[in-house]
DNA sequence: AATGAATGAGAGTTCATTCAT
DNA sequence: TATGAATGAACTCTCATTCAT
């Protein structure tokens, strides 16, 4: 799956200078990643040709398939490239020190408003179009975003309950839905169209505050 | 509810009676949507093409081009005939005679078993994967269940709120909080492919039941 | 091999009348062979496209790939129609009631003309230079002619042994002795352009009688 | 021989002395021919790609054009090559000291071997298939080896019959006669493949022996 | 009204050749 | 001089759509 990215860094440092060897050239590679994502976010997998690829990259089709196998390769890699450019939003969000609630609500706020965002949303509907044929794209995307967040605030609420600052029973489901109260149904709105515009800041402080009291509510020690 | 649905809704009584006339005898139209419905599903909207339709549903090409204008106006028709076959699945689930919580808990497992259901969740992907193609076919479609489930859902607790039995400042937003924790991202993870299999009954009645609990723990009056 | 044309006769009388079905007109199929093979003698298998036969033969792109299944499976078909029409040329041309010095002849002059006639040597080269992705092509073409000339001269050739009009110790290979003496290197001449005309008809009578000659200085009993 | 070996002398002396100018390494030049030799054998003319001859070669694309116009004339030099490196296999087997049945049997048992063996097989159906390409490559190939064997046999008869050992009213004729018979058709079953392997020694002389026999009875001057 | 044979534009992919380095 | 990355025309094959029967 990542194969090719990794293939890539082995070899980033094998010709420091001078002449590029084919299909190594990051600059070139990246350039063709742009243009695909371009028209691959606009108009999907199947409907986006290999020629309009060309024309958006500026590259010829022969350097297209120098440095990818074909054209799901080259798609699988887009999105990687989306996923990594990703993942790293939401890490760090957690402050240890800050009050529960608050640091609640920025990680809610900055998760939701990431999982809705434009750009999001399209490749996550593209992904799933194509999910039959490169199923473990679909859900190594996925992990990218959504899960990940959990992954994050499941630690950090095992670290609270084992601070005495939370009483959760099973850590694991109640980062679920936390996550799923702090979107409320606003990415499946998203995703499926009946929501054209991302959420406002503000709706998304109101819904992100909301989840975090009703979390609370029911984990916080002095009430169960 | 949607542009394709209402513009099938005027043409139903352009021809009120009389003798045939093209695209109108009802049973040959629902036997195309059939066999669509067979292939589309099996193997999503770009790869299956209109031959494999026109095995599957037994009616020659030209037919299916009398009573449909493309190969999309098909799918989509096919989609919308998915969409009513399923509204109705959630509602009348709401009894309003027995415990809140066991009423709360039944409404949750039957809408999360069906949308964590395999033909739905291929139908969604399928769907997803077109959205820029058509997009009042995914936001349709989606309006089916979970926005289907939420509208049921919403109207229940105002009658609950009404009669003093819940105390909910939203109850729109709380509608959504109890239905995105009832599914606790099963569904993300179903759409994703991160969980292969639908959840099996157990693991419903238990993430349900945790819903309910931390639902009922905010919005019970007595805890108010 | 001869699937194709097998099943193609078996269906023949199957829609006597009306709608022709998919891939069964033979009119059709023969137009396409019969352009096909004005390319394809002309250019070889690969250097010819399917749009070089396409406009050739008069027929649409889909109209081709519906009669066969691809470019090799329109080649070897147009292959086995040329080595048909070719089969019965020799066959019935040794008269038993001839002097055996004449029916020699006549048979190895008819023999040697198809042989090195310009359509013959045409696709003998081309055949050859696919041999490599369609061994049995190459196989059941020459059997069709030099093959086919031995078989019936080889059974002849046996008749007269037992007739006590030939002394022949090994049939087989005298058979084999005559024909190729009665090409006299002509055919691998012809086949690799040393010669650029067909053999003129006298150019034939002299070789073929001198070979008649000295087979039988080697083979008439009255000799041994 | 042909109009390209001609034109290959030609150029041979365009720069006598001084500084090497582009394409004129002989030693460059051999290595780029057996790598393309290498690979047109394996291969055909049609499926191998310049950088296949690259890799085998070892010498960069670039350079291969500055020795060679293009992919045909590389094609045609490793030919010219080829048929060069062959010439000299049959001359000198016709010892004129040994008795003559035994000299005919040497003769033809060395030049059935080798037109029977697999890489001049090969060689021989590549050089077909593009025989309407490059017409005067297969000529030229062709003359290689058995019109050479020809040319050498023709002027050994004349010689025997000279001497009154042999009484042969055409000898040019009963040198392919004896050619023809020599082979017994087996050239053209290895070319066509209906003969898959070489044909074993003991085929070769019980074949080369009959020959040899049925020509002498004819050509042996007391029998005439 | 229903059929399905025919169409041909356009898909992904390959590869001989060029030319900046 | 030698290189090999880049080019883009050309390839085989597919399939939504049309229309004569």
């Amino acid at each position: 799956m990542t194969d090719t990215a990794e293939a890539q860094d082995e070899m980033a440092n094998c010709h420091p200078a001078g002449r590029r060897v084919a299909g190594e050239d990051p600059a070139k590679r990246e350039q063709i990643i742009e243009g695909a994502k371009r028209v691959f976010l606009r108009g999907g997998f199947d409907s986006v040709s290999m020629n309009d690829i060309t024309r958006e990259a500026g590259v010829s089709k022969g350097t297209i398939y120098v440095y990818f196998e074909n054209k799901e390769d080259l798609f699988a890699a887009m999105i990687q490239q989306e996923r990594s450019r990703v993942v790293e939003t939401v890490r760090h969000k957690l402050d240890e020190n800050k009050p529960l609630r608050q640091t609640l609500i920025e990680f809610g706020v900055t998760l939701a408003t990431h999982i809705t965002a434009d750009p999001t949303i399209r490749a996550m509907r593209i992904v799933l179009g194509v999910t039959d044929r490169m199923p473990q794209l679909a859900c190594g995307f996925f992990g990218a975003t959504p899960e990940n967040g959990h992954t994050v605030l499941h630690a950090f609420l095992k670290r609270k309950v084992a601070a005495g600052e939370l009483a959760i029973p099973d850590p694991d489901l109640a980062s679920r839905q936390f996550i799923e109260m702090a979107m409320a149904g606003m990415f499946k709105q998203r995703l499926f169209g009946v929501m054209t515009e991302p959420p406002t800041p503000a709706m998304l402080e109101y819904t992100v505050s909301s989840a975090a009291d009703v979390f609370l509510k029911s984990y916080l020690p002095e009430h169960g």
